[in-house]
DNA sequence: CCCACCGGTTTA
DNA sequence: AAACCGGTGGGC
């Protein structure tokens, strides 16, 4: 006799439950669980949700001793097998646990607890577990998926069977007839009724008077909409209609409308349409001639609104050269990966367009990835406008009911495009062709919670396991991505992407004039305020021609934090080591790190002095300077403040577009992708702020950044300027970026990488470890380095990457963290340096493991980031 | 003597 | 993470 066996992921987030644990699969659920579905399994004493990873047989064994999963959540498995492939291909790759892995693939809705049920036992009670039939959606298929929970394994679950209930105090009584008189009540609407008496019910359960079933519960579940239909027809019908007297006639309108229509309708539709009341309806359901119906609808973020359709544009002769190669790429099913270097408004969104539709007309799917910052309604009107209904949109603004609709269409084949931020990679796509990575050279790819994946890797493997094509689109690549394509055979990250350049605008127009404006001369001419001159006549002019100004803030550099100015006293977090931030709306003081808030004081704590400083966003003050210098002028101010409700980023920008503005003034925010015909000038007020911060990615940050500004001007007929202000205006990364010349940017900042071995020709992992008491933590980092150095020793790893050997390791810190304290616990850090083909992610997993093995204090803490890309 | 509070262990 | 187990020590 052989069982059938699932490997279940528990979702449980530690250490020492991150494997498979073995369960029986009931006959019932035979066929029915497949690698990938969601299982409710009992786990110690409790139930929790689980995901099985494989299926196998085991012969000869006690079933009696083995649990058996409990109950199977979904009909069709949330994930499919490639996907719980690639959870253990990121759990090796970024040390992270499975269960995080594959959380992070399936939206939040599908993130289960158990619900305890609660009922009064009674012999004859039937073993049914109790309460929760609402588990599968469609009501008769719910009957091969309870797991099979026999009747003694219920009762060693429940304890013995009451001892009759003679023997109970008055309060125990009062609980039991309630519970008797509901019949099945949760846990917590029976600790909320009985508050204070926990213990008792506990007692109760204990004894074997009440008792409990698990079941889990979805946090969200698929929304239903009442539909009515009409439930008789031909002579029937006429009879039905015959029927009605002067008494109802409503009624007998509603059957009559219903007839007319022909198919069913929502409720809610028929009864505004007819202004009758539910009650008419119901009524006519209960006579039998109409039938009420709970039909299941996806919510629809979109919907009702029309998306203007869109054909495909004639392609230039470069984007012919382009496309043809990702074509072929597409029609052979190789899984290449391909680098789009493209100056801005070359027209990259356009090839993806089209290269998705030939992915399409090849029966494949596809997945667009952008940056949550450009997920702005006009992209997704370009491709809603495109695709029409076969897109599946996922961006942060959705609710959690929404973005598991937008998910379920994915998953149940409905749709063949995914347009998403970072987790859109995820997309459980059955036959993917094609993924789209635009702007990939944006840090918003790489999450900084756990599980700390880049995007840009998940798709390239997700990619390899279907045989689909990859297309990184930028106008300032990465260097990771840059020198992996331009170094044959690159070995980083074990992608070498084929190198494909745009260099033309399809309009003709030319890439705008930049001036770097050196803020240092302006200082020396007595000019003490954040316009130079050159940029304050370059306003004052599109005033006057009635055009329109773009400002651009780094906003990196200008904290929003409070002074005094007599005492020098900064507000800061008493559980973190950070200033508090400013928020005008609330006037008050929050942390950006762990959410402590208080309010704003009117003057000093420290030295009661009313000179105390609000300096509110780096936004507002430029705002103030503007409305002094040009009274009258309408300033439309974008950043945190003014968008955080939804929808306001985009009327602030139908506001500028229909010329309400003179001056746009923002942050990252209005970098991104905007077009607008009239603007003629950007200014960028502090070019340099970036720089300034102790990141081997500073000048690369920026350079991006002020490129990506300098392409929002005149971009139609009316030429562009751009100024851009600056302290330091001799980096490279300005002079070049002034220039829109990527390549020498490029080769001066590999020269510079090189020097110092950091990526593209090392690889780094940041190892943080966090503790309550800072000497305790300091000992454990240097005991964690210690061993590190020790372990890469022995390997013979262990070395300066000053070397010239193929492979070396080295290790720098432990250190104070960049942020020392958050939540009230130090941080010190590590920096594992390498190159070369070693399992350098292993090796500190390893350690890390071992570390927290061979410690009794379970509050050290110790995070792994593979390849950080902050390492603020 | 009772139980509230820990630290460590276990979950299939 | 949550529940359990065993040890300890304070309060009556």
């Amino acid at each position: 006799m052989t069982y059938r066996m699932a490997k279940v992921i528990v979702d449980v987030p530690s250490r020492e439950t991150d494997r498979p644990f073995d369960y029986l699969i009931p006959q019932p659920l035979a066929g029915w669980i497949e690698v990938g579905s969601r299982v409710g399994v009992p786990f110690g004493r409790r139930t929790v949700q689980g995901f099985v990873v494989s299926l196998h047989e085991q012969p000869e064994m006690d079933p009696a001793r083995m649990k058996p999963v409990q109950e199977l959540l979904d009909l069709l498995p949330p994930l499919p097998p490639d996907l719980v492939e690639l959870a253990e291909w990121m759990s090796r790759k970024y040390a992270c646990s499975m269960i995080s892995a594959l959380q992070a693939m399936i939206p939040s809705a599908l993130k289960g607890k158990a619900e305890r049920y609660i009922r009064a036992a009674e012999p004859e009670d039937a073993p049914e577990s109790g309460g929760a039939a609402e588990l599968i959606a469609a009501g008769s298929a719910a009957e091969p998926f309870r797991g099979g929970q026999e009747e003694e394994e219920l009762r060693r679950e429940t304890g013995s069977l009451p001892s009759l209930s003679a023997l109970l105090t008055r309060e125990e009584e009062e609980i039991v007839a309630h519970v008797k008189a509901s019949g099945t009540v949760t846990m917590t609407q029976l600790g909320g009724r009985f508050p204070d008496q926990a213990a008792i019910i506990k007692d109760l359960l204990n004894r074997g008077v009440l008792t409990e079933s698990q079941a889990i519960k979805d946090k969200v579940g698929k929304k239903t909409v009442k539909s009515v239909a009409a439930a008789v027809s031909g002579k029937a019908a006429e009879d039905a209609l015959a029927s009605f007297g002067a008494q109802a006639k409503r009624q007998k309108e509603v059957l009559q409308f219903l007839l007319e229509v022909g198919m069913p309708l929502s409720l809610q539709e028929l009864l505004s349409t007819l202004r009758v009341t539910a009650g008419t309806v119901k009524k006519l359901a209960e006579k039998g001639y109409a039938v009420i119906e709970d039909v299941e609808v996806f919510r629809d973020p979109y919907q009702g609104r029309r998306f203007k359709s869109s054909v495909p544009l004639e392609r230039t002769p470069e984007q012919e050269i382009v496309y043809n190669r990702l074509a072929a790429a597409l029609d052979a099913g190789r899984p290449e990966v391909f680098l789009l270097h493209g100056v801005t408004g070359s027209g990259k969104t356009e090839v993806y367009l089209q290269t998705i539709e030939r992915c399409l007309s090849l029966g494949r799917q596809a997945i667009v990835l952008v940056p949550e910052i450009s997920l702005t309604p006009q992209m997704v009107e370009r491709f809603k406008g495109r695709f029409g209904g076969k897109v599946a949109v996922m961006h942060s603004r959705l609710s959690s009911g929404e973005r598991y609709d937008e998910w379920r269409k994915i998953r149940e084949g409905r749709v063949e495009v995914a347009i998403g931020a970072r987790s859109a990679v995820f997309a459980p796509f059955a036959k993917l062709g094609l993924i789209v990575m635009d702007e990939e050279h944006e840090t918003s790819y790489k999450q900084e919670e756990t599980p700390k994946y880049h995007a840009r890797d998940v798709a390239v493997r997700r990619a390899r396991q279907h045989g689909a094509a990859v297309i990184l689109g930028s106008a300032t690549p990465s260097l990771e991505s840059y020198h992996a394509a331009r170094s044959a055979g690159g070995d980083h990250g074990g992608f070498a992407p084929v190198l494909l350049e745009m260099k033309q605008r399809p309009s003709g127009s030319r890439l705008p004039e930049v001036q770097i404006v050196d803020m240092r001369e302006e200082l020396k001419e007595g000019n003490r305020s954040m316009f130079s001159r050159a940029l304050h006549r370059g306003i004052s002019a599109r005033l006057e021609r009635g055009e329109q100004t773009v400002l651009f803030l780094n906003r990196r550099g200008y904290s929003t934090f409070v002074m005094c100015r007599t005492c020098g006293y900064v507000a800061g977090c008493p559980e973190c080591d950070i200033s508090l931030t400013y928020h005008q709306k609330s006037n008050n003081l929050r942390c950006h790190y762990c959410g402590y808030a208080e309010a704003a004081p009117s003057v000093c704590p420290e030295c009661g002095s009313e000179h105390i400083r609000y300096f509110g966003t780096g936004t507002q003050r430029v705002e103030a300077e503007l409305a002094k210098l040009f009274p009258g002028m309408r300033v439309i101010r974008m950043d945190v403040d003014t968008t955080s409700e939804k929808g306001a980023h985009e009327k602030l920008l139908q506001a500028f577009r229909e010329k309400k503005g003179d001056v746009l003034l923002g942050t990252q925010m209005v970098a991104k992708g905007l077009d607008f015909p009239d603007v003629t000038l950007v200014g960028v007020i502090a070019a340099d702020t970036a720089l300034n911060f102790p990141d081997f990615r500073a000048a690369e940050k920026t350079f991006q950044l002020l490129t990506q500004v300098a392409g929002r001007a005149g971009r139609h007929q009316l030429p562009g300027e751009v100024f851009i202000q600056s302290y330091i205006p001799e980096h490279y990364s300005i002079v070049h970026a002034s220039g829109h010349d990527y390549l020498s940017f490029v080769r001066e900042e590999l020269k510079h990488r090189k020097a110092l071995h950091y990526p593209p020709y090392s690889r780094l992992i940041l190892v943080t470890l966090s503790h309550e008491k800072l000497p305790l933590l300091l000992r454990m980092a240097e005991n964690f380095a210690g061993d590190l150095r020790v372990k890469a020793q022995r390997l013979g790893w262990f070395g300066s990457l000053d070397r010239f050997t193929p492979a070396a390791l080295d290790i720098l810190g432990p250190v104070a963290s960049p942020i020392p304290r958050i939540k009230n616990r130090y941080r010190f850090q590590c920096m594992v340096k390498y190159r070369g083909d070693l399992d350098a992610v292993g090796l500190v997993r390893e350690t890390a493991a071992a570390t927290l093995a061979g410690l009794r204090d379970a509050n050290l803490q110790i995070s792994i980031d593979v390849d950080p890309q902050m390492l603020m």
